[in-house]
DNA sequence: TTCTCCGCATTAAACTACGACATAGCTGGA
DNA sequence: TCCAGCTATGTCGTAGTTTAATGCGGAGAA
């Protein structure tokens, strides 16, 4: 898996953002161990404690809450180079879950250690906190912000990301990439029926925008994909300045 | 206007802690003056420049977001005691705008002071920071937190909401407070049409769970209309220690 | 190998919530 | 008195949900 983060990656908002080498350096610091988790595995559990922080190295996931009639809201997505428990709250407790969807290996971090950050680097922990905070955000969140759509816009815009955020972490290979979620998975993060969506994939496979079969999706022609979804993002990952 | 911030307070997530008094005072520090909005008058604009900060000392109003589409999406209400334009970016361009709809007073401290922050306290910098994201956040997300409802839950859920921080701000009269907000913003912030807010309004009024005329609001029984919105809410709001 | 089970994708039919449009009443201000 | 802004209510079309039934490939057991 041709991940540029080699070990300790912070990635900035807007996620796309490399790190830079004395940045990794830096987290290199933190870094208290590794550890590999098996496809279809917890890593975290809502409520669950979690004296540590990790960043996933590869592999796949994604973080999720179990809604009290039954449903589940897929959050976002963890790909190599996330934070996995960065903003557990006051007694390290989670608010979400995170599952590992492929293998995955990650990089472990005492979390007590990080305060440290706030004395030395006021500006990068900056950073975290405002990525902490950021990251319980809704990928559907970001949809609210434009305006609702439609389901067809909708899957256009989060498929359009996707690809977008994959090709930046160069995991893409041509016009396909391999993507280990669910169709129910994707509905779940769009707030979308599993029926819906299906029904509205095959609109789009049927357009020729983007073809979401056997845990592939190929996008021929992501500009399309993109007008379709009318993809206008939000300034909602612009780093602020206070 | 019964309310217990004095002058410059700093309110933490969740939004009902007081501010204690060192805090009141440490912040006085970096206080350069007061400033009056008339009704309707808009206070900071999306796109606009802010070299200064605000805090509200009295009166209402919300901050919102024009969408393409011309619609408007309403991000939050501004109460006594938060901050304004907290969150405005790198170049201190705000990403959304900020209206009274009352005559508002409000307390104005220098922007660039702020920074001090992380240098000499940064416990209450994470807080600064941690809040500055959740600014952004829009009503209507939490409510995606807890799962898309009808619009019937949507609503109560919402007026629960509103009346539980207007009671902890002191600024409720029995079982009645006033709340100078028409229909439309109440629409445009849970992203339904204002026909569709009314009659569901209407539905709520008929159920006496709650009546919203006049620019007062009622609620016989708060227990009540918390139950028919399903009112869990979601720890989004709790603070975290990264 | 073949049978069976199970998770996932697919498609169809009935039902529902919401938006669009239309119309009317109510109030305060020029 | 008229007009503008807000509230109120009815009808109708449609996007999306729910339920249910079918198909399909992979894993485990005989």
């Amino acid at each position: 898996m041709g991940v540029k983060c080699r070990n300790c990656p912070i990635r900035k908002l807007p996620l796309f953002d490399p790190m830079t080498s004395d940045e990794v350096e830096f987290m290199e610091h933190f870094k208290v161990g590794e550890l590999s988790i098996s496809p279809g595995a917890p890593i975290l559990s809502e409520g669950g404690n979690t004296p540590q922080i990790y960043t996933a190295l590869s592999g796949m996931g994604l973080r999720y809450k179990l809604l009290e009639d039954g449903r589940r809201q897929v959050i976002s997505l963890v790909l190599p180079g996330d934070f996995i428990g960065l903003q557990a709250g006051v007694m390290n407790q989670m608010t979400h879950s995170v599952e590992a969807t492929t293998s995955m290996r990650l990089c472990v971090f005492d979390r007590s250690e990080l305060w440290n950050l706030f004395r030395t680097q006021p500006e990068r922990a900056f950073d975290l906190t405002w990525l902490a905070a950021n990251e319980e955000r809704f990928l559907g969140e970001a949809l609210a912000a434009l305006g609702q759509r439609d389901a067809y816009e909708l899957l256009a815009w989060a498929l359009a990301r996707i690809w977008r955020k994959l090709e930046a972490l160069q995991m893409t290979n041509g016009d396909t990439t391999s993507l280990p979620y669910r169709q129910q998975d994707l509905a779940d993060a769009m707030g979308l029926s599993l029926v819906h969506t299906n029904k509205t994939l095959a609109k789009l496979r049927a357009a020729r925008l983007a073809i979401w079969a056997d845990g592939k999706l190929t996008v021929p022609d992501i500009e399309e994909l993109e007008e379709a979804g009318l993809c206008r993002d939000t300034p909602l990952g612009s780093r602020p300045l206070i």
